[in-house]
DNA sequence: ATGACTACTCCCAGTAGA
């Protein structure tokens, strides 16, 4: 038995909807973490999702972010929004809860903020959201439970996650800052799942729209899947699903996602 | 390169994304 974990951005789910029910037939995961939504709650498409046999849970918003988790297994329980800023309005998070054979699993689905323009007061709501979510694994982590953060972090991790690295050291995604504040979530044991599979360079989850991106293979790694050592050691496989940014229409992002060898309950 | 695309919004020029 296999759990297949999955996180997309898929810039604005009305846009997306009938990609986003292909790719799910396709690709058949448990659970997903949909991010930039770009709707309130109302307007989600739950509907035709919950037609293929996933609870559906959202955390929306008009215009901008958004977030939801889809669900084979039944939730226990969701929570919305980060701790540590009462002020922060934006919705970027959203945790579910489901049950195993033993035990249970966690699943944080996150946008996390992009950070840019550097030198604007979007930077340090960046950095600020960061050390918000370290301080949340550390919480989280204390349970020593399977623990999956999945989502667009929009973060760069290593140099041989861009096409051209020595382009964007200033920027949001790939700062020095915005690195170290990275590898401090790694640091407590959160291993990101492709690496934890490979060290091969140029695999990338996000394709700008722009200049012929795609085509060109100009791309950023920024999507990802952190498991708590209790999740890592059920690690059976990591993917990319690239594929998706050549039909019509796409996000540039594209889906990525995890099999955990875990037993539903 | 002040560029390029795409999606959003009191409907359409301005904002945001990465």
């Amino acid at each position: 038995m296999t759990i297949r974990v999955a996180t997309w951005n898929v810039n604005s789910v009305r846009q997306r909807i009938d990609l986003l029910l292909t790719w799910l037939r396709e690709c058949q995961p448990d659970i997903v973490c949909l991010q930039e939504i770009k709707c309130v709650d109302e307007a989600f498409p739950r509907l035709e999702i919950e037609a293929l046999g996933y609870n559906v849970v959202t955390h929306g918003q008009k215009t901008f972010n958004g977030v939801a988790l889809l669900s084979k297994l039944k939730f226990d329980e969701t929570k919305s929004g980060l701790a540590g800023d009462d002020e922060d309005v934006h919705a970027r998070f959203l945790e579910g809860v489901v049950t195993l054979k033993r035990g249970v699993l966690r699943i944080a689905c996150l946008y996390l903020p992009n950070g840019n323009p550097v030198g604007t007061d979007k930077y340090p709501y960046k950095l600020k959201w960061m050390s918000r979510l370290l301080e949340y694994s550390k919480e989280r982590l204390q349970t020593e439970e399977p623990l999956i953060l999945a989502g667009d972090f929009n973060v760069i991790p290593h140099a041989r996650d861009v096409h051209n690295p020595a382009a964007w050291t200033e920027d949001a995604l790939f700062k020095t800052e915005t690195r170290e504040s990275f590898q401090s979530l790694l640091g407590l044991g959160l291993a990101d799942a492709l690496r934890a599979v490979t060290d091969e360079p140029g695999l990338y989850t996000f394709w700008d729209y722009q200049a012929g991106a795609w085509q060109k293979n100009h791309g950023l790694r920024i999507d990802h899947l952190l498991l708590s050592p209790q999740a890592s050691d059920r690690l059976a496989n990591v993917g990319i699903d690239s594929y998706v940014r050549g039909w019509e229409k796409p996000s540039d992002h594209v889906p990525v996602w995890a099999d955990l060898d875990l037993e539903a309950a």
